[in-house]
DNA sequence: CGGGTATTTGACGATTCTCAAATGGTGTGG
DNA sequence: CCACACCATTTGAGAATCGTCAAATACCCG
């Protein structure tokens, strides 16, 4: 299968992505340098590697995280469609996580030397670079308050609202659901909660009709009592940039 | 009293950041536009405004913290001198979180409308201002698996290990400590735990032998095993640009 | 000396964890 | 086509870490 050209690129159409000049996609079309497909399960980045590589996940959804020497894994975040990953190996010369694939996917692949060349030609795309950092580092933000703040319900009703609504941005809803093909244990190590914890919480998401998780699906039954319960006020999903 | 000068200042000669070129200092001496001296408590940044400035930390300690609609705080991270602040409300528009003044702290001034002239005439400089967001990342993402993975013990054990490589790093040390004018609550907050439980494991590891947070002063009596309880394999300090 | 704030301590309760095992679905090989 | 292995989900029970409530103590400053 060929690559996908960046004029043809589907996630340029999504609004979550500010708009790409026809000069931008130019410079991106040669800055990007192929595609790369992967099958579930294969780790894309690892721990204490040093990518030579960046990229931008076209399609699939994958799964970032670390390993703390007992053994005990936390997923950082989830990798959705448009997301960017790749940049600490590139500035900081090593990965301080791993990035699995969790389902199939394809990546836009950008070569760390050619970095360089990009905040010296095209300054636009470096401030965009920067943005999307900032918009990492927002998330990642949230994320750390609900670990300390949030209870086990609260924190799975955090992380299905968000996670609707960056599906349903990347354009991946069907109806009233999206597609969520992670394993509870996922959930938990995202969210520090053990196993056994989430599955009881999940299942009395689902009997108080609030949300669904079933085979590989969310299906968010009132989201506004969602949005309650995660103390979320109701804001629009933060525009960035595409890279 | 008048502005340091960026080529006098006294951050640029520590290990942790990395080396500026004259022309790097010459550029910032014209980009920063000032400097804010601020008394112990002030907000400096305020969640939901939209702030036109960015800072880096001169010197002085802070406090970086979003309040859940509960009213819970969560303390995202501490500021130490050399930190930079603000590319949040710079680039997505409003801040997301709160900065506050735990000592008299002395601040940097950027203006925002100035960060995309940086973008355009200096490169090097807005490499390493995403540089600084990977770094920045990184940290957060540790954050993240210390609340999700770590105990009372480990967490506080790994936050006082950060913290002292950190302060040590901004050449704050006095011989075993270094300065840390918190509250309890204020790690309590930052580390998800209730202040209760919080006093009572910081006094088990005074009892141990191992940390002793008395006056505003950290002292590590053994690094070694409070590194190892924290799960924290030693490295050096992560380096990263000045802003 | 009095008010305000931070730290400390005790007691109790509960959210969450670990251990253990059962259930259910899927793919492979006999 | 069935047996079996493997994996994810589910359920139960007991234990423990950690939170909340409450109050005492200590410290600072006017």
């Amino acid at each position: 299968m060929p690559s996908v050209s960046c004029k043809d690129c589907p996630l340029r159409k999504l609004d979550i992505f500010t708009p790409f000049s026809s000069d931008e996609v130019k410079f991106m079309q040669v800055f990007k340098t192929g595609e790369l497909k992967v099958d579930p399960g294969t780790t894309i980045l690892m721990e204490g590697s040093n990518s030579p590589q960046l990229y931008t996940v076209l399609s699939g959804l994958g799964t970032r995280y670390t390993t703390l020497e007992n053994g005990r894994r936390q997923v950082i975040n989830f990798l959705f469609p448009g997301d960017f990953t790749g940049l600490q190996a590139g500035l900081m010369g090593e990965m301080k996580h791993s990035v699995d694939a969790t389902t199939e996917m394809t990546l836009c692949v950008f070569r760390r030397e050619d970095l360089w060349t990009l905040y010296r030609q095209f300054p636009e795309r470096a401030y965009d670079l920067t943005w999307i950092a900032a918009v990492e580092e927002h998330f990642l933000g949230e994320t750390i308050a609900s670990l300390g703040q949030r209870d086990a319900t609260q924190r799975i009703a955090w992380a299905f609202v968000r996670i609707r609504e960056r599906l349903v941005a990347a354009g991946l809803s069907k109806g009233n659901a999206v597609p969520l093909p992670y394993r509870q244990q996922d959930l938990a190590d995202a969210l520090g909660l053990s196993l056994v914890h989430t599955n009881k919480t999940l299942n009395s998401l689902r009997s108080a009709g609030l949300a669904t998780w079933r085979d590989g699906q969310l299906t968010i039954d009132n989201l506004a009592s969602l949005a309650e319960i995660a103390l979320i006020d109701p804001e629009r999903p933060q525009i960035r940039p595409l890279m």
